[in-house]
DNA sequence: GAATGAATTGCAACCGTTTGCAAGCTCGTT
DNA sequence: AACGAGCTTGCAAACGGTTGCAATTCATTC
């Protein structure tokens, strides 16, 4: 079969007998047209099945209306949650998604690598999901005039900006959870040791712990795999006296760590240990877990990325760059069936 | 803070002295340029910070390097996998990803009218996972010499190619591996009524049955859907004689399956109940389910999907538009601990 | 020392849009 | 009838690259 070049402005000008620039305020919403010429070029494109080239346009109007999303860590089940939700949104305001899958190794290429191959694309904004950047590809972007927010992470990089929950809140909110339900023995499953998220909850948890006047019965880490967190698990309840409370520092480690003492070590949950995580990614509602965890509000989150995004496109076009935000969206306990009590 | 344009083919070419072709043809490989030249052009490259702009590249070689992902149904673990196996190797070939999360209906739009919105990016391709796509727009995309794959679907639509696994097959291994157990009262879990898995994976589970001389004890539908295979499942044990297998047509309802055998009405696995499932997603593995299942090779379905797609953009190229090519990926079965015997 | 040919280079057109500017038009006003 | 205001329209120059073609360079060969 033949390939058909599809339309372009100049055939729909020239069947309409009008100008190109004509066609190009045809489909420019509020540009001067007479609505008769308005209603040929209609005609005309319609029959040509005409469709603006969005590279084009793209390319003098220096928006490509594409977003950069990089992301990492697919395993948890929050991150799909917050690409399908951002997508979605992200496209309500008529942007798309690039997206970058950073296996951090595989490739042998560095984030950075890639986010230089992003930039060619000529993306109007950055999201980086659950990824670190360098600070000196931070600065590149924001000297290229594009927007980068962090996303469910935070880092003092000048310029960038950071849409997180209130980590250290859900640490507090964990701890007296085990606490109030009597626990005393409690073990603290800890994520990748540099993550801003990691951090921060484990200091909040630290600190309500502290002011309780109890102290953290044991410490373990997991990197926020699901298997490094069976191992930890094991770990954590090899000794003679084992922790009667556990906080994971997500989810996906905790339904590990369910699975362990379940399955593995015989115990029970919360009869024999009380089980927290963060997050609650659509799992720990399954009857199989039932599991209390920290919510964090995926939807708000993904709105305020898209709003602070949107923002600052808008705003640097007009060259005034404005401070970096830092959104914290608020986090609130899901109780369900692994605290005692 | 300034913002300062990113340096241009020209500011390269004027800092090295030389002309934009020269500098163009050192960032494309194959070109002639006299290795002096080569040097002083990426020196000046780099000194500028030069990077090629893929958007105005695209323009004048009519290939963005771009392929459109349209997706749906990211609960299910399967796609997430996929869709990160599919950005590491597109990536690895020098492609990009533009990611359509299709939810079906919020937006209003139908798929149709995204995917029309992806082709104004001049995508190089289309992969659609889980996704059908009417007939009318499949024409469209192929009379714009745009390659279209169906991943894990098929459809007998003129030139558009598919890769998928060998359901039927799958569905066969399923029916044995519970008959073999000595299953007698054997149930089938039915996913989405009119997706091609689900047709083939019920045939090929009621042609093994039949062949047993064994009838369906009872069906149900589960949409591929958590919660309604949930309902389902009550539904199916409701009866005074209840099932002694069930295969979930993918492994997703599968573990809807067990939780609802297990926490709710009280059966155990394999002990009153074998399941099997399909996909062997990473969940079947852990601990809590240790699921019988049909193994999807992902990463071969991946490979196979990429070089259809590389292969057909290399070929419609050159205008000798191939025919459509139908990949089928064997499946296997994963021998855990959901199956008596 | 001139002819030959290969390798390198630059010119200029083109890819499909947008947009500033100036010209043309229509009307109402004086 | 002349004038100006306000719309509408087309011209032409970008946007940042690629590439066919012809011109140039330069080493080789006779």
């Amino acid at each position: 079969m033949s390939l058909i070049k599809p339309a372009t402005l100049s055939d729909v000008a020239l069947l309409a007998g009008v100008s190109e620039s004509a066609v190009s305020r045809t489909f420019t919403p509020g540009a001067s047209v007479a609505p008769a010429t308005r209603e040929r070029v209609v005609q005309a494109a319609a029959k040509l099945g005409y469709r603006p080239n969005a590279i084009a346009r793209t390319l003098t109007t220096r928006r490509s209306r594409i977003i950069g999303v990089v992301v990492s860590y697919l395993q948890n089940q929050f991150y799909p949650v917050v690409i399908e939700k951002l997508s979605q949104t992200l496209q309500r305001h008529g942007y798309h998604v690039l997206l970058f899958v950073s296996d951090g190794h595989e490739t042998g290429q560095t984030v950075d690598d890639q986010l230089m191959d992003v930039m060619q694309y000529q993306v109007d904004g950055l999201v980086l999901a659950s990824v670190t950047l360098s600070s000196a590809i931070a600065k590149g972007c924001r000297a290229a005039g594009v927007p980068v927010v962090l996303f469910n992470r935070t880092a003092p990089i000048e310029g960038v900006h950071s849409v997180a929950s209130d980590n250290h809140a859900g640490g507090c909110l964990a701890a007296q959870a085990l606490i109030q339900a009597g626990c005393r023995r409690i073990a603290y499953l800890a994520g990748l040791e540099d993550a801003s998220t990691q951090i921060e909850r484990e200091q909040g948890f630290q600190q309500a712990l502290h002011e309780a006047g109890i102290e953290v019965f044991a410490r373990a880490v997991g990197h926020y795999s699901y298997e490094r967190a069976c191992a930890a698990t094991r770990a954590l309840f090899s000794g003679t006296t084992i922790p009667d409370g556990i906080f994971a520092a997500n989810d996906h480690m905790a339904l590990a760590v369910m699975d362990t003492l379940r399955s593995e070590l015989g115990l029970k949950v919360p009869q024999n240990v009380s089980v927290v995580g963060f997050d609650n990614v659509l799992q720990s509602a399954w009857l199989a877990y039932g599991l209390t965890t920290i919510e964090q509000d995926a939807q708000a989150m993904v709105t305020s990325t898209v709003e602070v995004l949107l923002q600052a496109i808008e705003s640097d076009s007009r060259s005034a760059s404005l401070e970096a935000r830092k959104v914290i969206t608020p986090v609130r306990l899901i109780r369900r069936s692994t605290v005692a009590g």
